[in-house]
Formats: structure tokens, sequence, C-alpha cells
DNA sequence: TTAATATATCAAGATATCTTGATATATTAA
DNA sequence: TTAATATATCAAGATATCTTGATATATTAA
């Protein structure tokens, strides 16, 4: 049960599930790109980025000073149709500003 | 976007992941089977199976003073993929009392 | 070493959600 | 009509979650 509260309270926020939708459309991202590209500071970004992660639909990868962020794999089937639904919603995402001349 | 967040807000709490459990086992109660069932307080029933039902998992019929409350149908794809969800996840249900002498 | 950079964590105030108890509304039985 | 019953709604306090700004930590470049 707290497993899938979890899971559905880390869905409970616009803020992740842009997060989410973007990283899935985007692929691997660290936290500076995704800084730039929603204008968002920081500490609020780590945060969110955290609760996706522990919640199991993310994955950190590090490189130095770096934290690469991406859709976990392989998703369990509900988290798997979760995502697949909030591609289908319309939400307004930003560009893309990969700001770490690091890739 | 508000749509999923609506349905996502209402599967992240405890006491409506298990109504919806109960309800879809059981099938159609009435509000005063689940206050019997669950020894809830009548307004806390009543304010949870409002907002199952507005967020799309729950119908409602009235007949004379009663209310009762099921599964809707059809559901969405998502909607669906959550209550099987649910069904699969551990959960402590109480005993079912049907309480109005009514069915 | 020291400084700069990327990221994480924490405290505090703002906001949202939950629970309870009181009350309102609608329906039916007397 | 009046009373009883089933359900809905509301106000207020308790609790959880969010945002921001400050600070801590880890890594690399100088």
């Amino acid at each position: 049960m707290q497993i899938f509260l979890n899971s559905i309270g880390a869905l409970n926020d616009e803020t992740r599930v842009k997060l989410l939708k973007f990283i899935n459309l985007h692929g691997k991202c660290c936290v500076c790109d995704l800084e730039n590209s929603f204008e968002m500071i920081q500490s609020r970004l780590s945060r969110h980025l955290k609760i996706l992660k522990e919640a199991g639909f993310l994955r950190v990868d590090r490189v130095g000073r770096w934290a690469y962020y991406s859709i976990r794999t392989p998703l369990d089937e509900f988290r798997q149709s979760s995502i697949k639904e909030i591609m289908t919603i319309e939400i307004e995402l930003p560009q893309i500003k990969r700001a770490c001349n690091n890739d």
C-alpha cells in the first residue's frame, strides 16, 4: 500500500508530471539542463527529482559532479501505464536548453 | 492536465484506495453499508466518495434516501489500470456489513 | 591547498488536504 | 404536518506538501 501511495503521490504534482514527460521525451538530462529549460530554482528541482526517483520512476547516474536523471527501466506495468497516460496529456513543456556544455 | 491530476489526487489517499477496492470487490454499496463496514464517521465517508465520484471512478445511484456507489463503467484505460493495480495491492479491508436492511 | 561548480539538504512560511463535529437537505413513515 | 433516517456540506483545527533562500557536500580545475 505504501509503495502504491508513494508512486501515486509522486505523480500528484504538476511540476513532477512535467518533469517526467520532459525526461521521457528528451532522455537523460542533468539537473542543470532541467534548471535552464524549466527556469526553475535548483533546490526545487532537486527535491522533485528525488521524489520521482524514490517513487521508482527515475534513476540517477552520477558522472563527475553531474547527476543525470532518466526514466528507470524496466518499469512495472502500473508505472508504465502512468507514463503512457502522461505522454498523451496536453502539457505545455519548455524548449530543452542543454546548459552544461557536457554531452 | 487538471483531469489527470484530479484522478491521481483521488487515488492519493489510503482511505479512498480502500474504498475503491472494497466497492470493486463487493459491488454497489450504500453509504451506510460503508459507514458500518469501515466504522467511519459519515461526513468523512461522504467526502471521500464525492472525491472518487468527481474523479470519475465512482457513480452514484439514488434510490429513495439511499445513495448507492459503484465503480463507473466504462472506465478509460488509465483508471482501469489504476483499479487493477489497487486490486493487486495487499490491503486490509474490513468485513462487509450490510447495514441498511434494504437490498 | 583553494576556488568554482553541480547538486543535495534544511528551515520557515505559504498553501492544500484531512478529520471531526455541527448543521442542512431530501425522503419516507407515522 | 411532524419525526426519523440517509446523506451532503461547512467551519475549524491538525497535518502534509510546496516554494524559497541559505547552507552543506562532493568533484574538479587552477
